[in-house]
This record gives C-alpha cells, structure tokens and sequence, in this order.
RNA sequence: GCCCCGGUGGUGUAGCCCGGUCAAACAUGCGGGCCUUUCGAGCCCGCGCCCCGGGUUCAAAUCCCGGCCGGGGCACCA
C-alpha cells in the first residue's frame, strides 16, 4: 500500500490525518503540502484527444492543487516527433477539454519551446562526469548493460564527451548513431535503469511546432526530470507504470542535489465496455468504424460531453476512486448514477416515440393535455399536446407488449383507452375515461405519445455499436443543441442537432 | 525471465500503518414496499464481501510466511 509508504516518509502528517477523518467523501490530505506552496502538473502528450483515463491524473493534479491553494500547470510533453507525433489539434483539445472540466490552469508550458533548456542540462551532466555519448549498436548496448558491463564509451574523458555531444546536435551523427546516457549504478537490480538515454537523435523530425530546427530531442525521462524542478513542481500524480521512472529521475536529481517530488501513483482507470487507447481510436477512426474523436462510443472528454455527460460527473467520479493503485474499471451505471443526479433538476421533459406506431382511438374527443416541462419545477411552464379526433396518436413499437386486445393503458396526462386491435402496422382503441384516478384504480400502464411530431432520431451507444433509433417528438419541443433533456420513460439524451426542423440526440443514460 | 504494484458484496470505494469498538461502512446495483399523473427522484425494508493456506495472538480484513490470481514496467514511447 502506497499509503505505508509515504507513512514511513512522513509520519508527522498522518498523525494529522488520523483526528479528522469522519468526513464525507473527499480526497485525503497530502503529504509534505503546504498551503500556497504546492505546484501541480499534467503532462499530456498531444498525439490524441484526452480521455477519462487521463483525466484521473489530471483532476487530482488539479484538485489538490486548489485545495492547498497552489498552482497547477500545464505541460505539453511533445518530444516525440516520429512514434507518438503530436498534432496541432490536440493541443488545443486538450486545452478546451480541460476548460469544459472546469480547470483553472495557471501555466502552460511546451517542451518543444525548450529544448535548449534540455541541452543545457545535458551538457552540464556531461561536464559533471554524471553522463555520456554513447555510440554503441543498440543491441550491443544492451547486451552490456544485462551482463552490468559498461559501455566503451562510459568512462572516456569529458572533453571526448563534449566533443561527442557537439557533433550531435552539428548533425554529423544521424539517428541511431549516438544518444546521451544518464550514468546510473550498473548493478542496478532492474537493468532497465541501468545508464538510461536522456536524448537522441531524429533526423527528419518534421516537428508541428519547431518543424526541424531540433534535431536532437530529449526523452520522456529526461525532458520530465529537468521540467518538474525547473517549474517547481512539489507533487506529482500518475499512472503507476510510471512508478519505475520515478528511479530513473531520481538519478539526475541526486546529481543536482535537488529534491524529489512527492509522487503518488495510481492505477489505471477505465469504464467497462469503452475504448480508452488513443492508438485503438486513431485506428478505428482510420477504419471508419467511428465517427471522429468524439464519437459517443469512445471514453475522450469529448465523447463524454456529447452524450450528456457533465463535467461534474467526471470530477466526482475520478475523487471517488481517489489515489488507490490497483487498476479501476467502473461500471456505467457508476457514472451513470453520479451524471443522473446532477442532470435530473436541469433535464425538461419530453415526449419521444421511438418507432412509432399510429393508434387511432375511437370514441374521443379533442383534448389538450398541458403537461409541465419538470414536475418539481412548474415555474417553468408547460407543453401542450393536442389531441384531435380522427388523427391518430403516435405510441411506440417498444410498448407493443401493453397494447393486447382488451387491454387498457393510459397516453399519460391524456386519457385512459381500451385496446381493440393492435399490430405494428396500427392499433385500433376506444376512449374509455379521462381521469388518471381510473387508470390508478386499476393499475393501468402508462405509455407516452405524440400526435403531431417532428423526426428525431436518438443514437444510443451500445458497446461497440451505435444504435439509430428514429422516432418522432413532440412537434413544439425547445430543445437547442447541448441542451441536456429527458425523453420520457426513454431517458436523458443531449441534443447534438437541430436541423431542418431534424433532431438528433444522443443518449446518455436512463 | 527480471523488477514493481495490487486482491474487501454484482460494480466502485472506506477500513489495513497503530489487531479488539468490523459477522465490516458508503455509493451504485438488484428485490420488495410507500409516495407519486409516466420514467426518474425521494423515503422505508431486504440481498450481498474481507483470494486461499499456514503462523503469531486471549483476539486478525488488519501483523508475518507461503501460495494463487490480477495489473503494470523491463524501448534511442509518453
């Protein structure tokens, strides 16, 4: 347990700890953090949009950075021009996906704007005898460092060094010829560590941002280690596959005599059933099988928000799992429950019929039903439905179950009828009654309606497939793109279209 | 193979450090009831969990050892 670990470093807090507890879910203090002093980060790569899995680093970086009143930045980790290239549009994404989370961010940093700062250092190591060029074969490197041999390149003097270094970043070695190597024990348990690279080399980097003025970029350790001091960085939350790199860094640090973050590390967190990995998406974008970054099958920020998901949702969500370091799934009635409470009092209501089916009712006369936008917000106003005689009544092929012959329902806030026929080409009723308290007597269901409607279609992800269930609402229903609406005994959907007098919603959950 | 983590109801989390107050808490789910012009919400009742085996102890979810299972890392990716 993590937790065990940071007792040991620091016992004076959780003896702080242990008097306050009994409070209501929230995330549990931290350690080492002053008020006003403490400095997060969230470090995306923009090779991809941002997702519920990253969002877990993200929120705690920012949560407990509010809550100390420190700072939070952000931090673009772009140093990868060839494997994981980032885009142009990510950066911005994730700039706006963080906004729409509700994040203040203090800072906003690229590491491809600082480079020079990377070389700085470098060359410093370097000089400090702390690392080296490093011109082997990449599998005759390897083969050294899991026999714990050092390479012939480690322990040559300083100025060879430097030589070697300039000639890196002059050009005069292509990629795959050299890299900076940070000097570490040899015997190091886990030979992974051992004299890990800093920087290499890439020759056509072709950079979105500093096309090939760079031909030397630093890698993720190294980049990361210098950026976190540099910026003042006092906690650091990230996934715990992270958890070994933390020893890596730790190396550049005790040569520069700085201190080490306080780092927290926490399992992965995903939802079942939803695609989370950037390189499944991109592919499955390629593919055509979904529709963009924000198709409402996939687990981005983006998707969330198009299916109604609200930013609160996610916020309560990622402090409920908290910092635990086992991996996650949650279920989407987890989420689905957390989003349903906060959409409930905004959501008016509103009559969709999904396949509809028309009900011609005898008997009746016509009536206009007022039913209100929110049942505990009257204040709202309500929609009027009319019902003529000879006009048939739209009912749904998902309530085809209630209307056997003989059977009564209610149309809600209409009136109650008896079914006299019924197939999925139509139904035939006759007025019975117009009081609920007779449908209520008898335990009558319930179904709702539309008799003049407008074409709405409702996309429903499910898994991996997307269902189109066209219908029709109610003909006078208000709904604006981004409203966030409940269709009656169908569930909450958020409006993504109006066009045409054409509604397309998007299902969020019941 | 080597190196890290983790394992509490169907799901997610709390409790584990400092053993008793934990036949285990909260949320969600499921079943039932009440209320209610739908669904939902709300209120009430119920269902259901400490991975296994040893050990220490008067006492173990909690400490120790072993096992099993799961996740992650071992890149000139982040």
């Amino acid at each position: 347990m993590q937790e065990a670990k940071l007792r040991e470093i620091y016992p004076e807090f959780f003896e702080e700890r242990r008097t306050k507890k009994e409070e209501k879910k929230s995330l549990p203090p931290l350690p080492k953090a002053e008020k006003g002093k403490v400095v997060t980060r969230f470090a995306p790569n923009p090779d991809g949009a941002f997702h519920l899995g990253n969002a877990r680093a993200a929120i705690l970086s920012h949560e407990y950075a509010r809550i100390y009143g420190g700072k939070f930045i952000l931090r673009f980790d772009d140093t990868d021009p060839k494997v994981k290239r980032p885009e142009p549009k990510f950066y911005e994404w994730i700039k706006e996906d963080l906004e729409w989370l509700g994040f203040k961010v203090d800072e906003i940093h690229i590491a491809s704007d600082r480079l020079e700062i990377y070389y700085d250092y470098a060359e410093k190591l370097i000089k400090m005898g702390k690392a080296y060029v490093c011109t082997c074969k990449p599998e005759k490197f390897r083969e050294l460092r899991d026999k714990g041999i050092a390479c012939p390149h480690r322990e040559e003097p300083v100025e060879v060094q430097l030589e070697r270094w300039r000639k890196m970043l002059s050009g005069e070695y292509k990629e795959g010829e050299a890299v900076v190597r940070i000097k570490t024990d040899l015997k190091h348990p886990n030979p992974a560590v051992r004299d890990w690279p800093a920087l290499r080399i890439i020759d056509d980097p072709n950079h979105p941002r500093t096309g090939n003025k760079y031909r030397v970029w630093p890698l993720y350790n190294f980049a990361s280690a210098i950026d976190d001091h540099e910026l003042g960085v006092t906690h650091i939350f990230r996934g715990q596959e992270h958890a070994e790199n933390e020893t890596r860094q730790r190396y550049v640090y005790e040569y520069f005599g700085w201190e080490y973050p306080v780092t927290v590390h926490h399992g992965r967190l995903s939802i079942e059933g939803v695609i989370l990995s950037k390189s499944k998406t991109r592919k499955g974008i390629q593919e055509g099988k979904y529709l963009g970054w924000d198709d409402p099958r996939l687990g981005t920020i983006r998707a969330l928000k198009r299916r109604g998901i609200r930013p609160e949702a996610i916020r309560e969500l990622i402090i409920e799992v908290g910092l635990k370091r086992s991996d996650t799934t949650i279920s989407w009635d987890n989420l689905a429950a957390i989003n349903r409470r906060i959409v409930e009092p905004i959501a008016n209501r509103y009559f969709f019929v999904a396949d509809p089916i028309p009900m011609y009712v005898e008997e009746a006369k016509e009536l206009v039903a007022e039913i209100p936008l929110h049942p505990d917000y009257p204040e709202r106003g309500t929609r009027k439905l009319k019902f003529k005689p000879g006009k048939p009544v739209y009912v749904s092929k998902d309530d085809m179950e209630l209307f056997k012959p003989g059977n009564f329902v209610r149309l809600k806030d209409l009136f109650n009828v008896e079914i006299l026929e019924a197939s999925e080409d139509g139904i035939k009723a006759r007025f019975h009654s117009v009081e609920y308290e007779v449908a209520r007597e008898n335990r009558w269901r319930m179904v709702h309606w539309v008799t003049e409607g407008r074409p709405c279609e409702v996309w429903v992800p499910e898994g991996d497939d997307l269902v189109i269930r066209a219908g029709v609402l109610e003909s006078d229903a208000d709904v604006k793109v981004d409203d966030i609406v409940q269709f009656e005994r169908f569930g909450f959907v958020r409006i993504d279209e109006v066009k045409d007098g054409k509604v397309r919603a998007i299902f969020a959950h019941k």
